[in-house]
RNA sequence: GGGAUCGUGGGGUAGCCUGGCUAUCCUUUUGCGUUUGGGACGCAAUAACCCCGGUUCGAAUCCGGGCGAUCCCA
């Protein structure tokens, strides 16, 4: 157990969080309408639209309980798998074009490779690379008959792409040859489904880039590592560590595998995304070589990297709360919603006005909806974008008409301030940017009070049970302590720093005493 | 891999221990009307016992198996 201690109860069905009574009347300086306080409602008659979990107390269920009401994701009728619903998918996709274009700026190019892959390629992958044995899921059959041949589901795709890649690359001027496929993979592995972050399918993109010399190859491994970093630290508001994987725990065959870690609020981390510096092995198993300017017969130096839909549950887990899903505005599909308030005689220019300065907001290219719908009321509303995620709201009614105002709502925070509808568009930018800084700045809080040092195996057992988090401490290397640790505590070494010259945070080992050679940091993890 | 809890209309639930009549309530959805500054109201309609087997005159309920979910431990 790392989680806070509960008060004394334990985990509690607590009712939904109605209002946002610290921001709600101190926002008001017209002073026409005072906002009403929520008041608790009847247990019995509590109505099961929100979220009902708490993320302190039972962060599993609460997660659960986000991504679908959120309309994020719905369970597959098979286990292990999900349906990922447009919301959902529209957060990958804004993850995937970022992604995309910095890759395409660096000289990628995307390719498609097939869902299938011979089992003779895959065994040939197996015999190289000692250590990867996924699960896989096989097809034995086409139509009615039995194929000759068995074929994976990708469990990844190295072992075709490879092939490929070592047919493509004949001289120097072919290379650095850089590929990415944005596809999904299927993992059979027994384990309990959670969206995003454990099925059997996830979504995915795998990079492949096969270069002249070490250096090119390193430089490589480094700018993908720095584009996921920039994913999380610009797009997704997830501060992240950067460092690489112990040798123990590196992808088999890999002479380097380095790692971005977030820190979940539940103290677990995430590897969020990955890049491999291969050196040669695999451009020597399978035959990637080339002629360079001297004719002379060279192998290749190779790269891969990866980053799943796993990245998407670290932005959910990250920033949502007992409210529902929150999003910084970079990825949100709608950025802003607009809830009209209106009363009979009003209702024209109420919604007139809104449309407006809906329709300004579009043309600046704001991700923005206008919820007139009549059958809904305005509380209704305002619940419900925030259960979606939606970062800003507006609020338009016969004040803000009369006013040239318009009230802007984070959904962070509740903070609630007044603008002038003259310039709207440039205001709602900066709103943008004050939503990005605060989710920010919450998890980079998070994540700064959560990296602790520890100088003994009580010290680093007793840290991680009671705080969860990083736990660093110096370290000799040796598997064995990592394991002595993992036995006691389900923890392990999800990362040392990247520099291999960086001095490790004293001089003996945290677990076994010996002389440390660099800094282990210990996390249980997703 | 081991353990615990659970599975009833779209969502949430009561009923199960102690088998029996038309399966409870809230909500959603649809229609009509009234409504709108933090989850509105009335009337009407649609809609469920996870699957397979067993016990029984009779199973949501008891028994066995399966599938699935959540949590905990490794």
């Amino acid at each position: 157990m790392l989680r806070p201690a509960p008060p004394d109860s334990g985990p509690v069905r607590r009712p939904p969080t109605f209002g946002r009574q610290q921001a709600g009347v101190a926002g008001r300086e017209h002073g026409a309408f005072i906002t009403t306080v929520a008041r608790p409602r009847n247990m019995s008659d509590e109505q099961e639209l929100g979220i009902t979990e708490s993320k302190e107390h039972s962060p599993g269920e609460w997660y659960a309980e986000v991504v679908r009401k959120a309309g994020l994701a719905d369970y597959a009728p098979m286990g292990g798998f999900i349906i990922t619903r447009p919301r959902g998918y529209a957060l990958w996709e804004t993850i995937r074009d970022h992604l995309d274009g910095w890759f395409k700026e660096t000289g990628v190019d995307n390719a498609y490779f097939p869902l299938f892959v011979p089992e003779s390629y895959l065994e040939r992958e197996k015999d190289i690379v000692e250590g990867f044995d996924p699960e896989v899921a096989w097809v034995t059959k086409g139509g009615h008959d039995e194929l000759e041949e068995r074929l994976a589901v990708r469990p990844t795709s190295e072992s075709i792409i490879a092939p490929f890649m070592a047919r493509w690359t004949r001289s120097h001027r072919d290379l650095p040859l850089r590929l990415n496929q944005w596809c999904s993979v299927v993992r059979w592995e027994a384990t309990e489904t959670k969206p995003f972050f454990r099925t059997k399918e996830f979504l995915w993109q795998e990079g492949h880039t096969a270069h002249e010399t070490e250096d090119e190859a390193w430089d490589e491994t480094m700018l993908r590592l720095d584009q996921y970093e920039r994913l999380f630290e610009e797009e997704l508001a997830v501060p992240i560590m950067r460092g690489r994987k112990p040798p123990h725990d590196k992808f088999p065959g890999a002479d380097m595998t380095t790692t971005v870690e977030a820190l979940m609020p539940d103290g677990k981390s995430v590897q969020s995304a990955t890049s491999h510096y291969l050196g040669q092995s695999f451009a020597e198993a399978f035959d990637i070589t080339f002629l360079d300017a001297n004719e002379e017969e060279n192998v290749a130096h190779t790269t891969s990297w990866g980053l799943s839909w796993r990245a998407l549950g670290a932005l959910i887990m990250t920033h949502s709360d007992d409210q529902g899903l929150v999003l910084p505005p970079t990825v949100a599909p709608t950025q802003v919603a607009i809830v009209p308030i209106w009363q009979e005689n009003t209702k024209d220019e109420v919604l007139q006005y809104a449309a407006g300065i809906a329709a300004e907001l579009e043309d600046a290219g704001v991700g923005v909806t206008l919820d007139d719908r009549d059958e809904r009321n305005p509380g209704f509303k305002f619940n419900e974008h925030e259960l979606n995620g939606v970062p800003v709201r507006f609020e338009i009614g016969p004040d803000e008409v009369e006013d040239g105002r318009v009230t802007v709502v984070h959904r962070p925070d509740g903070e609630t301030v007044e603008e002038e509808r003259a310039g709207i568009v440039g205001a709602v930018s900066d709103h943008f940017d004050e939503v990005y800084d605060k989710l920010y700045a919450a998890a980079e809080e998070n994540l700064e009070q959560n990296v602790r040092e520890a100088h003994s195996p009580e010290d680093i057992l007793g840290t991680i049970g009671r705080y969860g988090g990083y736990v660093k401490t110096p370290w000799c290397g040796d598997e064995a302590c990592e394991t002595a640790i993992k036995e006691e505590i389900a923890a392990e070494i999800v990362m040392v720093p990247l520099d291999r010259d960086e001095e490790p945070a004293g001089d003996e080992c945290g677990v076994c005493g010996d002389d440390a050679e660099e800094t282990a940091y210990f996390a249980k993890s997703y």
